[in-house]
RNA sequence: GGCCCCAUGGACUAGUGGUUAGGUCACCACCCUUUCAAGGUGGUAGCACGGGUUCAAAUCCCGUUGGGGUCACCA
């Protein structure tokens, strides 16, 4: 798609502060940060905070606090008293005012005094009768006989009777625009309702704020989800009451749960800062969202993007028009891809506090220093980056990096324990105890060395020493793994647990031996 | 219910008249291997249905069905 020369691409992002950010709502940011990105456009953010009564004392910073940590920054930003921020619009309410006075000079628009009980009694009556549930038109001034003085609007205006401003809608016109991701889409006018433009609080509704504000702002692409393509006709209207160019529309599919329904709390994780918590990757995050309705096409296998690189490739007419279920299988195999690939000074960045605030926990006098210096850890983070799901279980699912085990899993120790295992283990300990060279491949070599005079397979110790020094039956590489730990750990790993797991002596019959004891 | 949108395997999708319908996730099998992963190889599985148009239709048209959105002084 292209724009008329000379004009600039500005899209927005304006969400209504009302809760924390919705995946789907990231998406749509996302998308308008692209886009604008790509065309070296602005991308700006407006809070849309004209429902008071839904307001959320915070939402507004928690929102810009999200999107800003996955990389979404907006272009534009404006002095609030003593702060920089985003265009709000409860501090434009004179602005509204303004073009709502035009309209109703224009006689676009109109006071209405019903109340809302007779507008829900409309409503209910003409849905008992299977009809569009529509504004009765009551208050139209024709009907009222004029706003001349002593007419009934006149009256009302002076006793202050709470009123709104609704916008008239002509009769039977055909509104037909061109959606870059639908193609045309026509409606007829007499299926659109004389929208509500000014509450009676005095806050503009979301359709005519966000009307003149995109017009105000010179934005020249609204992206938004598709719930809202059936307003449209509304604010094409709108735009031709003020005789403006309307800006492009691009209405984005849908994200959905499970079961096809509009993707909502109550079927999992909806809010940006929980999957955030949870330990998923901004950077995996963004990618999953963006490839949810999106793809670079043309033979393109590519599943992994950064920021930078969807900012070069994206385009608003590879979006797609089908609703994208939000599964998030494909959410942890890219978390993953993005584990594998991370600098380690970035896992180290994250690491380090966790692992400091398991210390604590602990409260062990031991000497730490050794397992929490950089080069440890690091060794850690190469051993287990291709084995977690997250970040934070290099230090939660592997304790035994940190802390001797205080217990042995003990289907493991069933079935990795024959009777004679502890003795070849004694012997094995006492060869340990003169090697020198504790790296990964001395250590294997040694192993073989020792298992092969005694007609045993490398298993038969792999496995009890694995066990006694993690406490777990599985993990990285054994070799590398005691390497890590250190010669004087693994000695004293594995004199413990020999203390502690016992094999009778009478049990003979082969695997699976019984009456192995543990001891705590 | 009115209006609007949508429709390729379980999920995300490529495909714009002629393909053995391709890729990724998930799943299964095998290989690698001390375990767990990772990796490698292979596999199961799809054009909602019915009519047209055409020499030829996943692709174009119409209808049906199914799904979704929207009909607030909420956004």
């Amino acid at each position: 798609m292209r724009t008329a020369p000379g004009q600039r691409v500005r899209t927005r992002f304006a969400p209504s502060p009302t809760g924390y950010l919705h995946v789907g709502g990231l998406r749509t940011a996302l998308y308008n940060y692209l886009y604008a990105k790509k065309t070296d456009g602005d991308f700006i953010v407006r809070i849309e905070d004209t429902d008071q009564a839904r307001k959320v004392e915070g939402a507004d910073r928690s929102l810009l606090k999200t999107l800003e940590m996955t990389g979404i920054v907006p272009d534009e930003s404006i002095l609030h008293g003593g702060h920089f921020g985003p265009y709000v619009q409860s501090e434009r309410l004179d602005i509204y005012r303004r073009f709502c006075r035009q309209l109703l000079d224009q006689k676009n628009a109109y006071y209405c005094f019903s109340t809302a009980e007779e507008l829900e009694e409309n409503r209910k009556l003409q849905m008992k009768q299977g009809l569009q549930p529509k504004y009765n038109r009551k208050w139209l001034p024709e009907e009222m006989g004029g706003t001349m003085p002593g007419s009934e609007i006149r009256k009302k205006m002076q006793e202050n009777v709470p009123h709104v401003v609704r916008m008239r809608v002509p009769d039977y016109i055909s509104i037909m625009f061109d959606d870059v991701v639908r193609g045309p889409v026509e409606f007829d006018s007499a299926t659109v309702d004389d929208q509500v433009l000014m509450k009676s609080d005095g806050f503009p509704t979301y359709h005519f704020a966000s009307v003149i504000d995109d017009h105000l702002m010179e934005i020249s692409h609204v992206i938004r989800g598709e719930e809202w393509l059936s307003s449209m006709p509304k604010h094409l209207l709108l735009y031709d009451f003020f005789g403006w160019e309307p800006p492009k529309a691009a209405h984005l599919p849908l994200l959905l749960n499970p079961d096809r329904s509009k993707l909502s709390k109550r079927q999992g994780d909806v809010a940006v800062e929980d999957f955030l918590k949870k330990g998923y990757s901004s950077e995996a995050i963004i990618n999953f969202v963006a490839l949810l309705g999106w793809n670079e096409g043309e033979g393109c296998e590519r599943e992994v993007y950064s920021l930078e690189e969807l900012e070069k490739t994206f385009s608003l007419e590879r979006v797609g028009k089908a609703g994208a279920v939000f599964n998030i299988e494909k959410l942890d195999w890219l978390e993953k891809q993005y584990i594998k690939a991370r600098p380690q000074e970035k896992i180290l960045d994250v690491i380090r506090p966790l692992l400091q605030s398991e210390l604590e926990k602990k409260s062990t006098d031991m000497n730490v220093d050794h397992i929490s210096s950089d080069e440890y850890l690091g060794q850690v983070i190469e051993l287990m980056r291709e084995r977690v799901s997250f970040e934070h279980e290099i230090i939660t699912f592997s304790s035994y990096f940190f802390f001797d085990p205080e217990a042995y899993d003990e289907k493991a120790v069933h079935k990795r324990w024959a009777p004679d295992t502890n003795d070849v283990l004694r012997d094995f300990i006492t060869v340990l105890e003169t090697v020198e060279d504790f790296s990964a491949d001395n250590l294997e070599k040694t192993l073989k060395d020792f298992v092969a005079p005694r007609e045993k397979k490398p298993a038969f110790l792999i496995h009890p020493l694995r066990i006694l020094t993690s406490g777990v039956g599985f993990g990285p590489s054994l070799y590398h793994m005691l390497e890590v730990f250190g010669k004087e750990t693994v000695l004293r790993r594995l004199r413990k647990g020999l203390e502690r797991i016992s094999v009778p002596q009478q049990e003979q019959g082969g695997l699976p031996p019984r009456g192995i004891v543990i001891r705590d």
